[in-house]
DNA sequence: GTCTATACGGTGATAGAC
DNA sequence: GTCTATCACCGTATAGAC
């Protein structure tokens, strides 16, 4: 019997093994996409047979739902809670931003979250809801932040809206971005928002 | 020998079985994605047998561009050059909202090219172009919309720029209302566009 | 942990009868 | 046009040796 869970205790150093098998994954969702992303082809990139993906991760969903739990860490983890200042709040909004530019322009995808969301109905519920609590932690901490760009404690109504129209942008500028193949487009797009502080 | 092809001539009538399997290949690749849509499961939904699939459209990548072809003789078929009036510019560009909202709403998915382009990688080399086109003409019927709004004959690179924030939102707001499963949120996000003309 | 070997179903595609 | 039959894969997943 395995007491292995996929799930790793926070901050403890992951197997290196199953850590590469995950690097690969999620390059592999970027580029083609969760169905065609397979554990013979991690196997081959991680220079192991496909069963010893299986050791590591029972099955495809499991994979995916560790994907996605590490992707939220990384998230919360690099959008700290901001400071309440203005300027520190345009600050960290420019960081949030850099992050899906990253992805869009060093990696060319889309963002995982989009990728997942276009094979929707491939995946298991845990990691249907984890793809959801995604999307609401990023909105309300875009409201947050929004609301401390004009001094205020907790997010309006308006600023849930605006929350939600940075999300769509950066989204949206992705897509726009990749398709066109025209990096610029992606800043051409989301450039209202980096100068928000002096609008709001 | 056979001299038939993919593309039929415009206007003629289509083969019906042909047409529905046109019809249920778009389905599922909405809800599923590109590579997840088999023909065998187009031939079960048809009625007919796969190989019978294969008659029509010899190879994956022949029915993925038939329906990038028709997808697009569809849009512009619907968005039809628009009047140079001011109101009747904003007109054409509300129609072209709903055009999404109609897919993100009552389809619950997001735009079909957003969905392939999350499998860029697994298109063949004419469905990426179409696809290119696709997204250019939409941007460029999106920037000559903007021009008519302000009275101007040609687009400006503001309103080229006008036209790409408007189709990220748009994607953007489909997106974000798939993950949150709350329809109101397209509308929410989009409603800046519906009035624009009253502030350019 | 990683391997070999294997089971078993799904997939695109083709040949040939009707 | 549609069928049956078949092919050569590729996919997830498991059992058991090392």
């Amino acid at each position: 019997m395995d007491m292995r869970s996929t799930l790793d205790a926070p901050d403890k150093p992951m197997n290196p093994t199953k850590l590469a098998i995950m690097d690969a994954a999620e390059q592999s969702i970027l580029k083609h996409g969760y169905k065609a992303m397979s554990f013979r082809d991690l196997a081959a990139q991680v220079g192991i047979k496909s069963a010893s993906v299986h050791y590591h991760f029972p099955t495809k969903a499991d994979l995916l739902q560790a994907l996605l739990v590490r992707h939220q860490s990384t998230l919360e983890a690099a959008m700290k809670p901001p400071k309440k200042k203005r300027q520190a709040a345009q600050k960290a909004l420019n960081q949030f931003i850099e992050c899906y530019r990253d992805i869009t322009i060093s990696r060319g995808s889309m963002a995982l979250s989009a990728v997942l969301l276009a094979e929707h109905s491939l995946l298991d519920a845990q990691s249907k809801e984890q793809l959801n609590d995604l999307y609401q932690w990023q909105c309300d901490w875009l409201a947050t932040i929004v609301s401390y760009l004009h001094k205020a404690e907790v997010p309006t109504d308006s600023d849930r809206q605006y929350a939600s129209q940075i999300m769509a942008s950066l989204h949206g500028a992705s897509i726009l971005a990749k398709a066109t193949q025209d990096a610029d487009i992606f800043d051409q797009v989301t450039q209202p928002w980096r100068t928000l502080v002096d609008r709001i």
